[in-house]
DNA sequence: CCTCTTATTTGCGCCAGGACAAAGAACGGC
DNA sequence: GCCGTTCTTTGTCCTGGCGCAAATAAGAGG
């Protein structure tokens, strides 16, 4: 065990979301059983189809979380970071991952499988009641994003995204906002749901106007507040 | 108490698939802690924004939930029907409601308010177990809505909506199947992010070819194979 | 039966943004 | 440093579907 590894484990055991409430005793078990899991950029894990035989509790890095259609089309249905779930299939009795979760970043999770969600819920309802809280924030943004998607324009969309990827991912540079993690033209347009050529002449224009500031699969945004404009779709 | 009123009442509980699970005593008691509520066409349950004091079950009738944009403009998020929950913000911790319930015919619900919702799921923590499950089915529903609005055109979209409809409202008559409520093509437009002329449009194309059959706020089904035809778009 | 309101249909023009194509530009590996 | 691969940019064309506007139809209420 690497040094550092189990601590991240615990510690990220005790901050997410889903076990508060557990006392230390609770906690422990939990670890215990959980499974450790580490990803390089671009590894997968796990795709959509599969059996859902676990679920994720992200440590470090970023997970990019993707649906493919029948037609062959993606969709980038969320950016998971630290903290969150991701492939929370088997905690709501479902029996395949209906998306594929790659590593956007070097990654670290803990992972517990189907009969250790199981006992962990039975044992504990408190874990199902923050489970449910969860996911019922997961299905308000979703909405949101939908309502988004179907009464907004294209601009506004890829504006919003970049701010939320801000909110979550964002790291201060000298020249603005960076994103921290590998993003390319394709993996916006398949997140605001349009083509990477419309993000492509988007960004450009943005660039001229100096809004952001960007490079291969990378975003700075140095000025959030023209963003929101855009987003809001005011004119100024 | 008019008759079969409190008949329905607890048949729809043992149905539930929040109650699932339940003994006789427990039943009795999510029985008697709930609100009975009537509404008759155009009713609202609640209005977005609204303090979220109950969540609903539907024991008859059709439920439209919509929401609305900071710009006016209206989405409907989903169509519940008999035995689906809806409004369940309280279930999962949430504040406000975030849209708007409106009875689309006369409707009968339960409804529990909050200090009831948390003495169950307390009590039970099978009902929590359950709420997590109808939650995850409904963000798996709403993702492949979303992922629809992303990569498909409007005449699928449509063509999807109204197969959806038929699969939980349709009633078989001569014609073909009826969609069991009123539904106007501006509803159908908000359904399926799109403009009412457009649907209008589609319709009467459909019409025209025998695929639909139509008239003010109500359509027929003629031929649903070619819904799914078009759905999948394929040529024939 | 008449009138008023609410839905629906349809024509027309336009444009955001998708499809296709091809030329750079940045990186990674050898 | 060179080469192949992967991203990105940009141009051109074209169309799905939205906006606007006006006519028509179907109910609802008196």
């Amino acid at each position: 065990m690497r040094i550092g590894e189990k601590t991240v484990g615990t510690q990220t055991v005790s901050d997410a979301r889903l076990f508060l409430g557990l006392d230390a005793r609770a906690l422990e078990e939990v670890t215990a059983l959980a499974l450790r899991v580490e990803k390089g950029p671009e590894e997968v894990f796990f795709r959509q189809g599969e059996k859902a035989v676990r679920f994720f509790l992200l440590c470090r890095g970023r997970v990019k979380v993707v649906q493919i259609t029948p037609e062959g089309h993606q969709v980038v249905a969320r950016y998971a970071g630290q903290g969150d779930m991701f492939g929370c299939v088997p905690v709501y009795g479902g029996k395949e991952y209906p998306a594929t979760a790659i590593a956007a970043t070097r990654c670290a999770a803990l992972a517990w499988d189907r009969p250790a969600t199981d006992h962990l819920m039975r044992q504990y309802p408190r874990v199902a009641i923050n489970a449910l809280q969860l996911l019922g924030k997961e299905l308000a943004d979703l909405r949101l994003r939908y309502q988004e998607l179907a009464t907004e324009r294209v601009e506004q969309r890829v504006a919003r995204a970049l701010l939320r990827l801000v909110r979550q991912a964002g790291k201060k540079v000298d020249a603005g906002v960076l994103i921290e993690f590998p993003l390319s033209r394709q993996d916006l347009a398949e997140l605001t749901g349009t083509t990477l050529h419309t993000v492509s002449r988007i960004l450009s224009a943005w660039e001229e106007q100096g809004v952001i500031q960007s490079g291969r699969r990378r975003v700075v945004v140095r000025k959030p507040h023209s963003l929101v404009s855009l987003a809001e779709d005011l004119l100024p």
